[in-house]
DNA sequence: TATTGTTATACTCTATAACTATA
DNA sequence: TATAGTTATAGAGTATAACAATA
């Protein structure tokens, strides 16, 4: 009689895999803040950019960027002052000010979303399978819109 | 003839995966935030104080907090302040200071990281090849020491 | 000389409260 | 009255540069 193999790996513990989200929470953003400082932005700042695909008013963003509706006015002050954004009063509500951004701010995007994809070695290597099943289970672990 | 049936779930490109892991992270450090805010304390408050399980010098936290050693002097400072840590100077070196949790520290990131696990439902409910799989592409997507 | 940690400085992020304009 | 955005304020996080103590 031979011994039962033993499984192949052992099976993290949820514990265990919350460190590790952990750990690959802090490596994206690591990489995101980088990415941005290398232009000279925040992580605010660059969140916020990255935000802004479709214009989203003063209030969307304080509730998508989670902080008090007081910091984004700074934060839009300062990416406006750079040219990367501008404030338009929304026509069906006066007191609406929708956030766009520029063509430069367009540009931004574009590019801190290619370096990390880029920087991201590790997903463009993931098979279709793999990538399938990866979006299961983060979906599974963090219920959300994901979009 | 019947249309061959499409795959039950179309596999997401790496840039969309990309957005979901922005999400996913966003999420856990939210929630992170949340426990820790329940605490008065803030997000790099709560970091910081996860971090020393086991002591570290004040070089090390830096390192491990991505931020310039110079900013680490104040955010012990206030953990001191309010007794969750301590430093003690390294016998080997002097140059060196050791940071510890006291035990009301230790209390704290015992109930920070049992309110993360409570409120991370959906890593209680995966399966242990659930587990096994979801470590193994966290690892490929941020190769890391993972703990 | 090099390294560890601190201080000084200036800027950004943060929540709270009070305010204006609009609905 | 209620909501969107701003301002004022104080505290916290941030990088840079200069410094003291130690190696």
């Amino acid at each position: 009689m031979t011994e039962p193999a033993p499984p192949p790996t052992a099976a993290p513990t949820p514990v265990e895999l919350m460190d590790q989200l952990a750990w690959a929470a802090a490596a994206y953003y690591r990489h995101f803040a980088a990415m941005a400082a290398e232009r000279g932005l925040t992580l605010m700042q660059g969140k916020t950019l990255s935000l802004l695909r479709e214009p989203k008013p003063m209030r969307t963003l304080a509730e998508l960027l989670a902080c008090d509706a007081s910091n984004v006015t700074g934060i839009i002050d300062r990416l406006q002052a750079r040219g990367l954004v501008r404030r338009e009063v929304d026509p069906a509500d006066r007191r609406i000010k929708n956030v766009l951004l520029t063509e430069e701010g367009e540009e931004t995007v574009r590019r801190i979303r290619a370096e990390m994809m880029s920087g991201l070695t590790g997903l463009e290597h993931l098979g279709e399978a793999e990538r399938r099943t990866l979006r299961q289970l983060l979906s599974e672990v963090f219920p959300a819109p994901a979009g």
